[in-house]
DNA sequence: CACTTGACCTGTCCGC
DNA sequence: TGCGGACAGGTCAAGT
């Protein structure tokens, strides 16, 4: 499930390995992944060169030379991995196996590289997507119009946080940070992470959250949202970086599919519930609901 | 407008 | 071993 610390992994990593390649053909297996026209794909997509690649929220943006952006949102399932062509003709990588197998069925496009490298776009089941704007459109998207603040910058402040949250009072504490329209990036498992930490009961009425405990969580959400990053983010199911590598952020987690082992604060067992419709990972020993 | 639920998909796991 | 059903969860559309 990539959230923002997986989204962000897979950004570092293409900046890395894809900035400066050139289009030389692009392979789509169905319109769903890839719904733009093809001659919209030939005219801005074929022989455009990677300028750079930016992250906006859970949404991956490579801007061309053709002044077009191709935007890639994962969903649960999605992975972008790049192949080099050394790789690919046996030369080495810490994947061989993941890797050399690719494409495999889960592979929906396929982009070639002058070099030889190839950026595989799998998606199993088929929720994410990826598509040409040009780069100028990309703020008038309505995704991007809607979107809430970036966590990981200056100016989203603990006020900025509470402020933000006025707009959902009366629904779950979960399921507003869920909410990416209140702030960006925010998933499944770095919910259930940050409410933990903040030790708040992720069913809470947002307005029952005491205003402490909501700076509270602001800290806690920036702070599991940077240690992810730094651990590659997490590899719950099938979430891999642009080398095809896992995360290991699952190996720190406190609660996080934790359900039955023992709480890391107070060592009572983790149970998972339902909450805003999702699983979620609590300990009921710590964390009450407030008031 | 606030809020909840179901749909979109496919692979995996669990109980029979 | 096979099979049906529940489950995984990011986002949007449609419902109350």
């Amino acid at each position: 499930m990539p959230e923002l610390p997986e989204v962000e992994t897979v950004r570092l990593g293409l900046r890395r390995l894809v900035v400066g390649e050139k289009v030389a053909s692009v392979e789509n297996d169905t319109e769903k992944s890839f719904p733009n026209e093809r001659n919209a794909v030939d005219e801005f997509l074929l022989n455009a060169t990677v300028i750079d690649v930016r992250r906006r929220a859970k949404v991956l943006l490579i801007d061309l030379s053709t002044n077009y952006t191709l935007m890639v949102h994962l969903k649960m399932t999605g992975q972008l991995v790049y192949v080099s062509e050394d790789v690919r003709f046996g030369a080495g990588h810490p994947n061989d196996s993941l890797v050399n197998q690719l494409p495999d069925r889960s592979t929906r496009v396929t982009i070639t590289f002058t070099s030889g490298g190839k950026l595989y776009f799998n998606d199993q089941r088929k929720f994410g997507w990826m598509k040409l704007l040009p780069t100028q459109l990309v703020p008038e998207d309505p995704f991007m119009l809607k979107v809430g603040p970036e966590p990981l910058e200056n100016s989203f402040t603990p006020e900025l946080f509470i402020e933000r949250l006025k707009r959902r009072k009366n629904t779950s504490i979960k399921a507003a940070i869920l909410d990416q329209t209140v702030l960006a990036g925010i998933g499944n498992i770095y919910a259930d992470e940050g409410l933990w930490g903040a030790m708040i009961h992720p069913s809470t009425p947002v307005k029952d959250v005491a205003v402490n405990d909501l700076k509270k969580l602001h800290t806690e959400l920036v702070d599991v949202l940077k240690l992810s990053i730094e651990k590659g983010g997490s590899t719950d199911r099938n979430y891999v970086d642009a080398e095809g590598r896992r995360g290991s952020y699952i190996d720190f987690a406190r609660v996080f599919r934790r359900e039955g082992l023992a709480c890391p604060r107070c060592s009572s067992p983790i149970e998972k519930i339902r909450v805003a419709g999702r699983g979620t990972h609590v300990c009921s020993q710590c964390q009450k609901r407030t008031q």
